[in-house]
RNA sequence: GGCCCCGUCGUCCAGCCGGCCUAGGACGCUGGCCUUUCAAGCCAGAAACGCGGGUUCGAAUCCCGUCGGGGCCA
């Protein structure tokens, strides 16, 4: 693409909130990019608003990037050749660019007033004019004087003298974009406590770090000529550049905090699974093949191509994803979910199983695991076997009708007489009960569910009591009697 | 308001250097099958080329216009 310089693409993101899911998927497009091309993937930290920065983000976007799966070469805390990868670290980089700019005679300060500005913005509005119209180097402004009004105590901002040309570029997703020389202003790079702006410093940054390709949101894609300029005033080699699709909350604007659930620390801690979020993330915009959307790590790298990406937005839909993630759930390897299942289930009763917990919890584990959307659901789905059963009231009312105090008591008495508790020798007694007693599964079965279990929704009947000690099933299945006798003494 | 971007089922993705498209797949939805509940699975179904012109024997695919949506700046 640029030569034949190694690909080196970054991610950027602000620690001023946990890392959002717009970013992860740009993340995760610059990371299959760079292994695609055998690449370098870098993750820098664009803190330069220091106030709203705070490292507990760092800590987000670190673990997150790591439990995605999304591992990266240089970068906050994996270090390299560029120091810290913060921009906070840098402030002195930037100003000593802005002198250069200045030096050259391509930025400039600026004395003006919030409110001058303004007014030349408000011109250029009624003038039917790009709003940075008039926002042009003032006389005056040359470094002397400048340097005279600064030692005066005078504030000022740097701005960048726009050369009065068009910027055109060729978007990889795009293709041809182009701005007028109007449409870009002298914009800010310096502010007047003397720290960069984004523009400065995001391009100061992929300068010095040699970024061979921007691929970021299109949110940003009115930025890039001023990007492109900052570049070739500093005899930068010009990246190539990439805008990926805005990703849109339900009601097609971008995707942000009033459309629920946008951190990627939300879905690890709803009991998303990192290769469902990975898989469904690489549905958004781009597609390895429109009959498989289910692909690993290994086949998106061997397809990835950002010029096969998108232009349109995407809506992030996380029906979609919950199909996803019960896909790898039920894919995955047995001993992964039982232990997984083990630690949802002591998260849920907040406090740790013993062995024959364990081994019970083992046992019903694959019939769960068929069943659970998101790791969250299995404490929820195995309460019943560790701690003391709650009766669901709509259940109970569905299934404890006519004939179900005869169906317990005659479920109880077969079960009795089971001698090896286990699901084959509990099936054969509740099939038998069933013959005795005349009555269909759903007639004589589903009380016994609601005995054990609480709800009418549950693992299968057999193994669900085959996992619970013998004693217990029966004590269960005698409280039902109890309380609807109670019942039917109370009617 | 200015500039820029986008426009295929409700949603995501394919098709887009014209005919294989009576537009394909997935999620969701509806109905059915299976079935001890719930899931899963299987089968079936409803569901889209924003609109208008043009080019062409033929357009979702090319061109123009228009409308709509979004982003950025204010």
């Amino acid at each position: 693409m640029s030569g034949d310089r190694r690909v080196r693409v970054r991610i950027a993101p602000s620690p001023t909130g946990y890392l959002h899911v717009g970013n992860v998927r740009a993340a995760l497009f610059n990371w299959l990019f760079a292994r695609r091309h055998g690449g370098v993937f870098i993750i820098r930290i664009d803190d330069t608003d220091r106030a709203r920065s705070d490292d507990r983000y760092i800590e987000d976007v670190v673990s997150g990037f790591r439990w995605l799966g999304l591992d990266w070469d240089e970068g906050v805390e994996v270090g390299g050749p560029h120091g810290t990868y913060r921009q906070s670290d840098r402030f002195d980089r930037y100003r000593e660019v802005a002198d250069r700019l200045i030096d050259m005679g391509r930025a400039y300060h600026d004395f003006r007033s919030t409110e001058e500005m303004e007014e030349l913005r408000a011109r250029a509005r009624v003038e039917k004019k790009p709003p940075g119209y008039y926002v042009r180097r003032p006389p005056g402004s040359d470094p002397d004087t400048a340097r005279r009004r600064l030692g005066a105590g005078e504030q000022a901002v740097v701005r960048f003298s726009n050369p009065g040309r068009a910027v055109g570029f060729t978007d990889v997703v795009r293709g041809e974009v182009r701005f007028e020389a109007d449409a870009i202003d002298d914009f800010v790079i310096l502010r007047s406590d003397g720290s960069p702006t984004y523009h400065l410093a995001s391009t100061v940054d992929d300068i010095d770090y040699g970024i061979t390709h921007v691929a970021r949101g299109e949110d940003l894609l009115s930025s890039t000529p001023k990007h492109i300029l900052i570049t070739e005033a500093l005899g930068g080699e010009r990246p190539v550049y990439a805008h990926l699709p805005l990703l849109f909350g339900p009601d097609g604007r971008k995707l942000s905090k009033r459309h629920g659930d946008t951190s990627l620390r939300a879905y690890r801690e709803g009991g998303y699974l990192p290769e469902a979020v990975f898989n469904y993330m690489g549905l958004l915009g781009w597609s390895l093949d429109p009959d498989n959307e289910v692909f690993g790590r290994e086949e998106a790298i061997a397809a990835f191509d950002l010029a096969d990406v998108q232009k349109s937005p995407a809506v992030f839909d996380p029906d979609k994803l919950g199909w996803m993630n019960g896909v790898y759930m039920r894919s995955m390897a047995t001993g992964r979910f039982t232990d997984l299942a083990v630690a949802s289930v002591e998260e849920d009763l907040g406090r740790d199983l013993d062995g024959d917990e364990r081994s019970r919890l083992a046992g019903l584990a694959p019939l769960i695991q068929e069943r659970a959307k998101l790791t969250t659901d299995i404490g929820p789905a195995a309460r019943f076997l560790f701690s003391d059963i709650t009766y669901d009231d709509k259940a109970w009312r569905k299934v404890m009708k006519a004939d179900a105090r005869r169906a317990l008591a005659a479920a109880r008495r077969m079960l009795e007489n089971v001698g090896d508790w286990n699901a084959a020798n509990i099936e054969k007694a509740l099939r038998d009960m069933l013959a005795a007693e005349s009555l269909n599964p759903r007639k004589g079965w589903q009380p016994i569910r609601v005995a054990i279990t609480g709800s009418n929704i549950s693992p299968p009947l057999f193994e669900s009591l085959e996992a619970l000690p013998g004693e217990v099933a029966l004590a269960r299945i005698a409280a039902a009697i109890a309380r609807l006798d109670l019942q039917a003494g109370a009617g």
